[in-house]
RNA sequence: GGCGUCGUGGCGGAGUGGUCACGCAGCGGACUGCAAAUCCGUGUACGCCAGUUCGAUUCUGGCCGACGCCUCCA
């Protein structure tokens, strides 16, 4: 039985999907207007896990994760770089795919975008008005935010509070200065559609309404996102959809902690953030994921070169006990999985799920030097599954060890091969082992020191020798 | 100001009313020509103050501190 902290309850509950054996899942997906950075690949890399924890559990799943490619910052960015808004929305969300394949994201069942459902908003705008908890204002759409009963819900807040707090100017147009643009008149040069209140776009929330309606139907089962869309975005969320279609639109809200700097939030804003691409120049995208996953995903989690470092040997020593071993074995669970298992049902524990692994590889080290064949294929399959079901250990162990830290970033999708200068290497390690038969030990160990100064461990094992980077 | 989350050993990070996380780093041992890798062992950690209890890091209350949301943000 799979728990899950819901954010409306603010406890765990089982999950009980609406149809048995089908989870209906939505995720607030990115404003394609930049490149992905590491808070994005937090919320990326912590709902592929339950996408894919819910699979392994025999779940058929439908995910949604939506794409913004209307809005103020994405104008202003097309404007800004003198480019259209499609050919600029076009080149981020190439890059955010290829940032999700790189770490391991699988594609969710939709990926719908915003601009391709303008018609769905305008009429579920309608239907807002129709029940009379929207209303037009020239040319704009607001909802009245007082209509809606359940107002604050979700992210604990009242209207009064709200509005004693309120730190933004009230737009004259309002009639609450909580109330919350559907529909915004089109200014002059920006791109519009037409519309029973004239020319006009939609305003950030609505597409997310209409989209997992559209998708998912208008009551569904999980619903995702980083905790600082609660309010007012998930908010708006509820008020539109529930409002609409009198539903009761989501059973289950997650939300996914922030990455911190220096314990602040990893924002645009504050300007403190790094982009996946710029971070996998040094280092693997699967660390990245390993490093993710080393903390449970409600909680905050700080990036930091040395927190990245402690990702990347956790790792390392994964691969090191999977060294060698023919990936052929059908996974037998034990009661490492049963652990595994007990610790991912209780709300996504990664952290102790990846203790799990640690524990098979200590095992399977241990079976290593007792010989045990039959032991050491079983345990590996064991390990090798589990990791899978994290997105993890996906590649070879011999290429992950062999493969350059400064040359990752195309590591994850396993390619084949060996550094380049393996053969080299491969050569100096010959001359080595020539050197110590005849126990000129000042030779070999000048050998070693040589390919050490390059980044290269070399171990000597009862078959020879191997040698991995680090 | 309102609302909320959190405070675990050198670091990261789970968890629990009373023997165990796990990883990184360190130290000792085994192994090794020496290393590396591996295995074994090793740390009186649970913000502060009270209360409940035979016993609290774990429950209750208060305090302090950090962070977040209240405005676009994963």
């Amino acid at each position: 039985m799979i728990e899950i902290f819901n954010s409306m309850t603010g406890q765990k509950a089982p999950l009980k999907t609406l149809e048995p054996g089908h989870v209906r899942m939505y995720v607030c997906g990115m404003t394609v207007y930049d490149f992905c950075h590491i808070g994005h690949a937090r919320s990326l890399v912590a709902f592929d896990v339950v996408r894919r924890y819910l699979k392994y559990s025999g779940y058929r799943v439908t995910h949604v994760r939506n794409i913004t490619d209307i809005d103020d910052k994405i104008i202003a960015r097309a404007a800004a770089n003198g480019e259209s808004i499609e050919t600029l929305t076009k080149r981020f969300i190439d890059a955010m795919h290829e940032d999700c394949e790189q770490l391991g994201v699988e594609r969710p069942e939709h990926e719908p975008r915003a601009t391709e459902y303008v018609a769905g908003m305008v009429a579920m705008i309608e239907t807002l008005i129709e029940k009379g908890v929207a209303y037009a204002s020239d040319g704009d759409v607001l909802y009245a935010v007082a209509k809606f009963p359940g107002y604050g819900r979700l992210s604990g807040k009242k209207l009064a509070d709200l509005r004693a707090g309120a730190r933004v100017e009230v737009d004259a147009s309002k009639r609450d200065p909580l109330d919350f643009v559907l529909w915004k008149a089109a200014k002059p040069g920006e791109p519009s559609w037409d519309s029973p209140w004239g020319k006009g776009r939609p305003g950030w929330h609505i597409e997310c309404s209409v989209m997992s309606v559209a998708l998912l139907g208008d009551h569904f089962d999980l619903h995702g996102g980083g905790m600082d869309l609660k309010f007012p975005h998930h908010e708006n969320e509820i008020a539109q959809t529930c409002a609409a279609c009198d539903s009761t639109f989501v059973n289950v809200w997650m939300h996914n902690g922030f990455v911190n700097v220096d314990a602040e939030k990893m924002s645009k804003s504050l300007g403190n953030f790094f982009t996946v691409r710029e971070v996998q120049k040094h280092l693997r995208p699967e660390v990245l994921r390993a490093f993710v996953l080393s903390s449970q995903y409600r909680g905050p989690i700080n990036y930091s070169d040395d927190n990245l470092r402690q990702a990347d040997a956790g790792l390392e020593r994964l691969y090191v006990a999977l060294r060698g071993i023919a990936a052929d074995a059908v996974m037998v669970p034990t009661e490492a999985t049963e652990r595994f298992r007990v610790a991912m049902n209780d709300d996504f524990n990664t952290p102790e799920a990846m203790a799990v692994l640690q524990a098979l590889a200590r095992d399977l080290n241990i079976a290593k030097s007792a010989s045990d064949q039959a032991k050491v294929s079983a345990i590996a399959a064991e390990l090798r599954g589990l990791g899978a079901v994290l997105g993890l250990l996906g590649c070879d162990a011999d290429t992950w060890l062999k493969t350059r830290p400064e040359s990752a970033g195309v590591t994850h999708v396993v390619s084949g091969g060996v550094a380049p200068e393996a053969a080299e290497i491969e050569a100096l390690i010959e001359a080595r082992r020539a050197a110590r038969a005849a126990k000129d030990f000042k030779e070999s160990d000048r050998v070693r020191d040589l390919l050490l100064a390059r980044g290269i461990i070399l171990e000597d094992g009862p078959e020879g020798t191997r040698w991995r980077y680090r």
